[in-house]
DNA sequence: ATGGTAGCGCTGCTA
């Protein structure tokens, strides 16, 4: 099974964008993120007639995550249910499961400014998914997040962890929080093939960054034993992230052996 | 050289 995610950066202006690489790429499950779109405007059509279910988490004019899926989309579920949301009214979170993992599709807030109120809501909000992590679900699940954590886990994953300074993405109590996530039950499907640096998934659209390959890999797959024990290889495609409108990230996609 | 570009939706905000 292959799965994948993509923050599209608006789903309107990248939609012919994203049916070309689904054709290419053949994903059995997507999730994508900053579709920036109401649920009434989701193209479920356009999907549905390339072989995709969907299911999508919608506000308008920002944030918006869906999963689309080949293999079935069961148990739908979107957002913290019960729980206190640190950035409610965004539609940041949904969650259903496909060929029999649950797969959660993210999109991290960006916290914009370090020590900042929107910083602090970034912190809670990656603490309450470790909260929603443990009342919905066990380790011992097949599970899979994937998304926009909008965090450089190492230093290794930004192309110069001197330009960044304290800036956010790269601070210790955003690292914390994703550690966090993983001491629940949870791997970096993409570091356990590879150890290497400069391998990013998101280039800003200003100063020529991606000609530069001055990047970020923030685009994440969390998995549980169950899935990382099915791992059998991951790629960022660059590719996407070139040519005739790009999205700032590029796809990040992960096969699974047979469970 | 705290710049630069893209998207949304109409003036400035968000990333």
């Amino acid at each position: 099974m292959r799965i994948a995610t993509w923050n599209v950066n608006s789903l309107k202006a990248r939609l012919p964008r994203v049916e070309e690489w689904l054709e290419y790429a053949k994903p059995d499950v997507l999730c994508l993120q900053e579709t920036k779109l109401a649920d009434k405007a989701f193209p479920a059509m356009t999907f549905s007639a390339l072989g995709y279910d969907s299911v999508h988490h919608g506000q308008g004019q920002w944030n918006g995550v869906a999963i689309l899926s080949k293999v079935g989309i069961e148990d739908a579920s979107s957002g913290f249910g019960d729980l206190t949301d640190p950035y409610e009214g965004d539609a940041r979170l949904v969650a259903a499961t496909c060929g029999g993992v649950r797969i959660v599709s993210v999109y991290v807030p960006n916290g914009r400014e370090v020590d900042t109120d929107h910083y602090v809501r970034k912190l809670e909000w990656l603490a309450q998914l470790r909260v929603w992590l443990e009342t919905t679900a066990t380790p011992d699940q097949p599970l899979a997040v994937l998304g926009d954590f909008n965090v450089a886990p190492e230093d290794k994953d930004v192309w110069s962890i001197k330009a960044f300074g304290d800036s956010t993405h790269v601070t210790a109590p955003e690292r914390d929080a994703v550690t966090r996530l993983c001491e629940w039950g949870m791997v970096d499907a993409f570091r356990a093939c590879y150890d290497d640096d400069r391998l990013y998934t998101y280039w800003d659209y200003r100063r020529g960054d991606f000609h530069q390959h001055r990047g970020m890999r923030i685009d994440l797959v969390l998995v549980t034993r169950p899935v990382a024990d099915r791992v059998q290889w991951a790629v960022v495609d660059r590719n996407a992230r070139k040519g005739q409108q790009p999205s700032d990230h590029a796809p990040v996609v992960v096969d699974l052996a047979d469970g």
